[in-house]
RNA sequence: CGGGAUGUAGCGCAGUUCGGUCAGCGCGUUCGGUUCGGGACCGAAAGGUCGCUAGUUCAAAUCUAGUCAUCCCGACCA
């Protein structure tokens, strides 16, 4: 066995790791290029795992007293214009719809006519429309605090596109508080990040640095933004989360007032906050190998797929009534609230190929039942944790009662991966140049996967964020909450310090 | 939007230098047979106006111009 084994995807991570990304997708059938320049086909099996993530985060949106509306794709420019620092940040990006209608011309085609007297702007966010509803319906400090969220799509129209991390129309949910007391809205905007950590830990498995962005990193128009930021395996970060505490910004743009108990008119206190599509793109990069998707089973469109295995008819009816017995017991085990979801693929082809046709759309849990584990009351199970061909034969009756601790340890070790994966590459650096070769790449034309994050020390200065920014391409993902007051310097200009916050390369 | 690369069957590619049986290969698909507990084998078949549009030429996948798209690097960004 000299021969390496062929890897269900390739080129492999350390060949190409962005080709890898594509092909993963493609493997596991979960999106593709659409004719649109720039926007995605979410196909079933991504959507499916979007579904998941909606209906897990909507019921804990819910649980603190949030509440579902929907408000216009569209946003007057009037209405955008608003808020300067809001127009700066989002400006450059946005799709204007300018006509009504299209009219034949005669000559079998159509031209653009009825043009707007003020221009629609696509929302790329929504804080300007939904500020403008806000503000006729808030008058007393009763009527505070106001939660209120939407599941939307939004359209950004970025120059380079990577399906799910950056799309020009991507799906996202975006939540819109409003509150009497300052205080109140920037503890809102910490239980959100909370929420966020603890969805993309404990569902994607995805251990996440809770921080503070720094003022250049900013959401245009907020006073903090805080975010969750996660490792990929190329050592990037990946910011899969935001919070913000909008001040009283976006109510003095979009007249959010309200009476307090002394009968005084006050501007109410704003916070936003969003996760999108985008992660489904940190599901793959931070847990798939080269075989294909490894998907958590908290979020995992099927937890266990069943593959039937015979060489003959006699066989197959001995199998199938073997799996059809089976069946109804595993469909009503519970998983955390939820059913089990089960794939039985019957389909007429071989096996092996349905075996890796469901490795590389990373199904925790594949169960091949033949002849022979119907002979001893047994299934051949395989987890998508571990490699390819380490399969176990367990008994039928092992296997249903302890399915659900299967998966939880599946969750429970790609946790741990990433975890430890992270804190391997993760380095306190207090030396600008062991600093800058950690950033460099050995060949500067083809960059391996290189760098990390380093914990370094920053004295808070922009300008010295800006030149590490220029030189290197590395930003400061994030001060992080739980950092602790630690005299150092500066990493760059060896000013005085008092904590570490994470430098990386982002996507 | 700047620099680079690529575009040939569902997927991955060869052919382009030097225009002339070059429209091909592997995988996949369909059909038939043999197999059968780790991506099976044999045989047959289907499938492409070579990204698109002009031009040069007796003749263009091949040369020229334009155009569109994708990918990589940069700027921008969740």
């Amino acid at each position: 066995m000299s021969k390496k084994y062929k890897t269900a995807i390739s080129p492999t991570r350390e060949e190409d790791y962005s080709q890898w990304y594509q092909q993963v997708i493609k493997a596991s059938d979960m999106a593709e290029n659409s004719d649109v320049r720039g926007c995605m086909v979410i196909k079933p099996w991504g959507y499916s795992i979007w579904e998941n993530i909606q209906k897990n985060l909507d019921q804990m949106f819910k649980e603190i007293g949030c509440k579902n509306a929907y408000f216009p794709l569209f946003i007057p420019k009037s209405f955008f214009e608003k808020e300067a620092e809001h127009v700066d940040g989002f400006a450059k990006e946005c799709a204007v719809v300018t006509h009504t209608k299209l009219e034949d011309d005669g000559q079998g085609s159509l031209n653009v006519a009825g043009e707007l007297t003020e221009p629609l702007i696509v929302r790329p966010t929504s804080e300007t429309i939904i500020g403008a509803s806000f503000s006729r319906w808030i008058s007393s400090y009763r009527d505070l605090p106001l939660m209120i969220n939407q599941w939307a799509n939004v359209v950004r129209w970025e120059l380079r596109t990577r399906l799910f991390l950056r799309t020009t129309e991507f799906l996202w949910q975006e939540g819109h508080t409003v509150h009497s007391e300052e205080q109140e809205a920037i503890k809102l905007t910490t239980i959100m990040l909370n929420i966020y950590a603890k969805f993309a830990e404990d569902y994607l498995a995805l251990p996440v640095i809770k921080g503070e962005k720094t003022v250049s990193e900013r959401f245009p128009g907020a006073l903090r933004t805080y975010c969750i930021e996660a490792m990929m395996q190329d050592k990037k970060a990946l910011q899969s989360g935001t919070s913000h505490f909008l001040g009283q910004n976006f109510s003095k743009s979009s007249n959010i007032k309200f009476q307090n108990k002394e009968g005084c008119e006050e501007y109410a206190w704003t916070t936003s906050w969003g996760v999108s599509t985008r992660l489904i793109g940190a599901l793959i990069m931070a847990h798939s190998d080269d075989d294909g998707l490894v998907l958590p089973p908290r979020i995992a469109p099927n937890h266990v797929v069943i593959i039937p295995i015979f060489r003959n008819e006699e066989d197959e009816i001995k199998v199938k009534t073997f799996i059809e017995d089976f069946l109804p017991q595993l469909n009503n085990t519970s998983y955390h609230g939820d059913k089990l979801r089960i794939e039985y693929d019957d389909r007429e082809i071989s096996g092996g190929e349905k075996n890796w046709q469901w490795i590389k759309k990373g199904v925790p849990i594949r169960l091949e039942i033949g002849p022979r584990d119907v002979a001893n009351q047994s299934v051949f199970m395989a987890r998508r944790d571990k490699a390819h061909r380490d399969k176990d034969s367990i008994s039928r009756n092992e296997f249903l009662n302890n399915v659900v601790s299967f998966l939880d340890d599946i969750q429970f070790n790609i946790f741990n991966r990433a975890l430890k994966f992270r804190e391997s590459n993760t380095f306190l650096l207090d030396d600008y140049n062991e600093f800058y070769d950690f950033f460099t790449p050995n060949n500067i034309d083809k960059p391996m996967i290189h760098g990390g994050f380093a914990y370094s020390h920053w004295c808070g200065d922009i300008k010295c964020e800006e030149e590490i920014k220029n030189r290197l391409k590395v930003t400061i993902r994030c001060i992080p909450l739980n950092s602790k007051y630690e005299e150092g310097k500066c990493i760059f200009c060896s000013s005085n310090s008092t904590k570490r916050v994470y430098f990386a390369k982002n996507y």
